[in-house]
DNA sequence: GTCTTTTCTTGATCTACATCAACTCACCCA
DNA sequence: TGGGTGAGTTGATGTAGATCAAGAAAAGAC
């Protein structure tokens, strides 16, 4: 329960330091909570009403577009993650999340978080420069899923993340990077 | 030249409202430019020292990838611009922006916006929210860019964005829903 | 205005990847 | 313990869109 708080302290003031005080108050409104593989956090057409931090695991965040199944990313130990769009928009969201592993995560209800970006200036700067993180990460991942091809993307995703290949099924990983299933079987024996 | 700052205002005042005395003092920190069509405003490996609002005219942001030019997005009127990772992570910016026509834009220099945010609390809370609605319409784009076909992509865009196919040209169009202007070409004849 | 350069168009081919289909394997649970 | 269900593999075929190439048209340049 600890490590799980330290965790999440880091991240915030790796981005933004705050006052011890205002840790121990922001601290309160964040909820522990594990969760079983192959959860369903948040379905579509529901308002996302929490934001997540995950300390252990792996959660899943995908779209779904004419019934297909399209996953747009992964959170690890370490990332926060939610139905993103929603929580900051309050509509419903078209986004889901689910659970690949057991996790353990920490929660923040959107009422809280919102007082908390109010109240203290230091937690209201974490907000912004979260967000520009979330944008440069995000921009990035666009600029590759144009530059490379089917096998390139499968080869970059095996350096900068074998692991996932373990904690994810292949067909969510085929459809994060924008494939089918039997290509990136295809190319995965190529590489054996 | 009033235009362009009341433009400005009401943008910021429509995610942040701010005290009179707060708008006054950082009006003066951003400064009105004028350039022609063509003018290249960031360069590759280049750090971006400002950030830009697009009163009139159309600037593209893109990337280079292999000797590609790829286009990331257009700015219109009323919305912000600029290389923007590079402005916040302050590392040479692997994006470029020029001006697909003559532009009028205020500008800001990255110093100046950060002791704003510094200074006011409404002001670091506009960039919160702006980081958060650039993050939902990446985001947003991402799936789109996923689910659809090329045909499906280019009657989306005639649909939403029928004025740019006048103001941009096709290549750069073309890059932008990820097809070679050849393809575009096809597309464009077809609907005729 | 005419010459040059770039953009756009059109056609012929090619290829990466999707789709369809059949088979194997692991896992669960009655 | 065996058979059902979903995940992964493999092969045969189809196709959207890329690539290559060569005109036509538009946009600058002087």
């Amino acid at each position: 329960m600890d490590a799980l708080f330290k965790g999440l302290k880091d991240q915030i003031e790796s981005l933004s330091p705050l006052e011890e005080s205002e840790w121990c108050e922001f601290k309160t409104y964040w909820k522990p909570l594990k969760l079983k593989k192959g959860h369903q956090i948040t379905r579509i057409g529901q308002v996302e009403d929490y934001f997540y931090y995950v300390y252990e695991g792996v959660v899943r965040g995908y779209a779904f577009k004419d019934g297909e199944d399209i996953s747009i990313g992964f959170s690890y130990k370490g990332d926060y993650s939610g139905a993103y769009d929603s929580f900051l928009t309050r509509n419903p969201s078209e986004w889901c999340m689910e659970t690949t592993t057991n996790v353990e995560l920490a929660c923040i209800h959107y009422n809280d978080l919102m007082n908390m970006f109010d109240k203290y200036k230091s937690i209201e700067r974490w907000g912004r420069l979260f967000n520009a993180k979330m944008l440069i990460a995000m921009s990035r991942r666009q600029v590759e899923s144009r530059s490379y091809t089917a096998e390139e993307r499968f080869e970059r995703l095996m350096d900068q993340s074998p692991h996932l290949f373990q904690l994810v099924s292949q067909r969510h990983i085929a459809s994060y990077l924008g494939m089918t299933p039997e290509t990136l079987s295809r190319l995965r024996k190529k590489v054996r």
